[in-house]
DNA sequence: ACACGGGCTACAAACGTTTTCCTGTGGTCT
DNA sequence: AGACCACAGGAAAACGTTTGTAGCCCGTGT
């Protein structure tokens, strides 16, 4: 029923080498019978089988990106960045959602590892080790995380952290919350990095809770434990789980900025529209995921490895939840 | 390099039919022989090639699914669910963003159609003529559209917009502004047409603006010729158009819902954390994308077509951006 | 003792490409 | 005029599976 390479091969009078050869190194072959073969494949709507042609190439036109989680706007972003780099170099993708679960990760880049000519690994929860191996069957791109030998493309989560800081002790904070990501994401261990690094230089306390999912509800959950220990600014993990906070602080009667400053990460479109607008860390989440297809691609290409890494920047967002502290600490919310 | 069903078979001392068949139709194969076959093919961690397999079997093993926007949180969410849907059932997905260009979506699905086993097309602005043409090349799901033959999940836009209109009229809105989506879009139509319907039912005057891109950038061009049609209500094509709607109102200092009312559709999570939180419609995302699959699966296995569609309820969520309108219409932003 | 049949397994064809190797043709250089 | 070469295109192998068919062995019924 579907049309096959024959069926041009005969309508076009030539042999089924020719119609390959026409249609993939048009060099090879003779420009007037080109135009014909390329005729009829087009009258008979021929589209070579990718089955077929990639069990002999051993190419597969596809890339594989996996996610912790599509519900994140700021994984779909370098998504939707993604799939538009990989459909303008020809390729089509594939993706998997692993919902947070590291072992759904493994075996997600196992099941697509045959059927893709690599795969981008975003953010994993997936122990280095672990990860190495797994570039050894396929070729390998990380998205916001760092291992030895492998190319990534990398956000400046430390960075920007730094900044945030920066900007929460000049405003007089001297003890702030931090409402953990998932305990082994690269992503949580670099902000907490950078977070630490920069209290201890601005000389401001860290109060660490967590980790907590980095959702809505993972928000909503820390927000209490937050208030109870006793600071005043909170800094989630990311912009979800500050809207969480936020909302949860709004039920309970929380003014924010006012007893409570709020800070997110990754600015995505919702901070800037929540009330009071989120002060953030932009992510250039456009960038690296173009990035990250190019470093792939190119890892594709060429023989030698040409492994690197790609660094990008951050950079702070102040909107309307951070404020100075209230002058008293009235809030009497602590629990001791 | 890659271990294959012929080295399995070696191993195995067995014959590569005997491998496949312990692998793939394990009655066919004595019980003793299968557990060797087993125990080898998964120490040598044998998988076999999705390109053999498909190019002898016809079926890849794939499904993909095209989505006009990867950045709007309602797609993502059926993307989400489907994902997980048809890993659940062994499928991997492919997915493809047409930006919202009816001709994008059908060279997407004309690229994908040899790649997978089916296709799920989501709120397409292609036109029915040409879903039926592809519904003939690869079988095809729609979402979010009905045509006339083809299996479908939908949700009931026109219904929701009935209990949002509704709700207005009863607040006591009279006059009310539609801003519209993508001009052919099946949502935009449906939610057009139970508005229109709904509003002579309830006595209530629609003036009708756009088309607008449906995202919050659209929502923000909207909201100005909005307040210029002297209305007490806007009635946006869905909820990211209506946080673009917000912020503009925000800036221009205009209240909410007190001067002005503003409504959603899709209920994404955004909704309820904007300020303040939107009145909306909340689609069955999850149930569409779930049945979505079930649907297109069910479609594959049996020979009969058993076409089937769909049918969700929506229902409205009355938040605060929804109030009676101010007494008198001192607004004077009205052109006349 | 023989025919028969059921259970397992091996052999080989087939799927639709790409690619290697080869042949033929005509032109160019010495 | 002969040798050589570039160019076009064909035949066939190969990729890694699945599956139809055939063969073998053994048990059972006559």
């Amino acid at each position: 029923m579907p049309v096959t390479i024959r069926d041009v091969a005969e309508q076009a009078r030539v042999s089924v080498a020719t119609v390959s050869r026409a249609l993939s190194s048009p060099h090879l072959v003779n420009h007037v019978t080109r135009e014909r073969v390329i005729a009829v494949a087009t009258r008979l709507g021929y589209r070579p089988s990718p089955a077929a042609r990639s069990l002999i190439t051993g190419r597969t036109g596809n890339i594989g990106i996996v996610v912790p989680d599509l519900g994140n706007p700021f994984f779909t972003g370098v998504l939707k960045s993604v799939q538009a780099r990989a459909r303008a170099a020809g390729y089509a993708l594939l993706v998997g959602d692993s919902d947070e679960d590291p072992a759904a990760e493994e075996e997600l880049v196992r099941v697509m590892t045959k059927q893709v000519d690599g795969v981008l690994l975003c953010s994993p929860g997936i122990k280095d080790g672990l990860i190495v191996t797994l570039a050894e069957t396929t070729s390998l791109t990380l998205l916001n995380r760092r291992v030895r030998g492998i190319g990534a493309a990398l956000m400046d989560s430390a960075g920007g952290m730094r900044q945030l800081v920066a900007h929460l002790a000049e405003l007089g904070h001297r003890r702030c919350a931090y409402l953990g990501g998932p305990r082994n994401s690269w992503s949580n261990r670099e902000r907490r990095r950078g977070l630490r690094a920069a209290a201890r230089q601005h000389n401001v306390e860290i109060v660490e809770i967590g980790p907590f999912p980095p959702r809505y509800d993972g928000g909503v959950a820390a927000a209490d434990l937050a208030v109870a220990a006793d600071v005043t600014a909170i800094v989630a993990y990311n912009d979800i789980m500050a809207l969480g906070v936020l909302a949860r602080l709004r039920d309970r009667g929380i003014d924010v900025p006012g007893e409570l400053s709020l800070t997110g990460f990754d600015d995505l479109v919702f901070a800037a529209v929540c009330m009071p607008p989120l002060t953030t860390v932009a992510m250039p989440v456009r960038e690296a995921g173009r990035g990250a297809i190019d470093l792939l691609l190119g890892q594709l290409g060429d023989e030698r490895p040409a492994i690197s890494q790609l660094d990008l920047p951050t950079h702070l967002i102040v909107r309307a939840t951070t404020a100075a502290p209230p002058k008293r600490r009235a809030r009497g919310r602590s629990s001791r």
